[in-house]
DNA sequence: TGAAGAATGTGATGTACATCACGTAACGAT
DNA sequence: ATCGTTACGTGATGTACATCACATTCTTCA
């Protein structure tokens, strides 16, 4: 499946749309593709894009005091990631992102995302249903953060996401659980 | 300034619409008021409805074990609040909301929502708007509770919200910081 | 292919916070 | 007014996790 395939399968189960609109909405996606190890957004830049993710995996991560890494969310192929609150504030990138593997992504600028929600209403309507998905995910995730134990949230992500596993290294996924590399490691080794 | 007032204003700041669509966004409104102290949505019960408040103070709480208490969000006026979860999945409520002071509050069932956002490109508009500023706002909560202290995210808190100190039970606050009413206490015994 | 860096494991120790226990003060209903 | 409930403070102790230190294995690439 070619990366618009990839895209519009991932709208089309949310809002119907006809040939000439596919085509229309497809045609304000740039393709990227992106090295393993490579930077998509880092800190300070100005941030144009949200990005689209056809294959691969990227990270969106903060750093604090130049030391601590603190993962946001891993992007999954039909998952978005950009720094939002940069990209819709018109702010500099607090937030870097960057690809765990190679990836191959669609990038769609703030623009051209707020002129085709504002020509296809129906375009509106799934990038508030995307939206809203997202944010239903975070708050879940804090709850699950305030609540459990970094063992059962380890059990949770693996649960949630199984390909995790063997794809990202154990100190990411130590990042995103919010626990040292050493915790995680102690965390399976007891079990 | 009336229910309607507040909703509008509310409104009209990010889209623009006409007096008849004004009336008619308005008109899938329902008034009600709460005693404080008054359930708005328990756990288990069926999720109809979303919540805009109009005056007073809503929390949206997930009780753990039957014991421990954590705040996801406290609602001021012109914020929103329900189960978002279960309201968009139409499945039973696992978050409570209730009123910590008296309130005033305008609910409007999700069918009539998604028919207002059909009907009027700009009400879905501003819609993706209001859950864009949430699914940020999340974002910013988990990364402040990964990355700082009790401390810290107690005072980032009262520097976002300052009537809040007034307002709530210090008990509360704790539960929104995740940390124990004891911690917080000697937090700022402490300074 | 071999050397450097990245990823991982594991012990010793430190610390932020939870838990338990008990006290006092403020509030709300009869 | 008073009695029960809720809010709040504070000490003693426990615990999950961080930090530091060092060893081992796995990757990458010149």
């Amino acid at each position: 499946m070619n990366a618009k395939e990839v895209l519009l399968q991932h709208i089309i189960k949310i809002v119907p749309l006809s040939d000439e609109q596919i085509d229309y909405v497809f045609s304000h996606f740039k393709p990227m593709n992106f090295k393993k190890g490579q930077a998509v957004i880092s800190e300070g830049d100005k941030v144009d894009y949200e990005y689209f993710v056809v294959s691969g995996c990227l990270k969106a991560f903060y750093i604090n005091d130049e030391i601590k890494m603190h993962i946001l969310q891993f992007a999954m192929p039909t998952w978005w990631t950009s720094d939002f609150c940069a990209l819709y504030n018109n702010t500099r990138a607090t937030i870097n992102v960057d690809c765990i593997t190679d990836a191959e992504v669609l990038c769609i600028s703030n623009e051209d995302r707020e002129k085709i929600c504002r020509e296809i209403h129906e375009v509106e309507h799934f990038f508030r249903w995307r939206t809203n998905r997202g944010y239903i995910a975070s708050q879940k995730r804090l709850l699950s953060l305030m609540n459990n134990d970094a063992k059962t949230r380890y059990e949770e992500l693996l649960a949630m996401y199984p390909q995790l596993y063997n794809l990202v290294p154990k100190h990411l996924i130590a990042a995103y659980l919010g626990v040292t590399r050493e915790t995680l490691s102690r965390l399976y080794s007891a079990h």
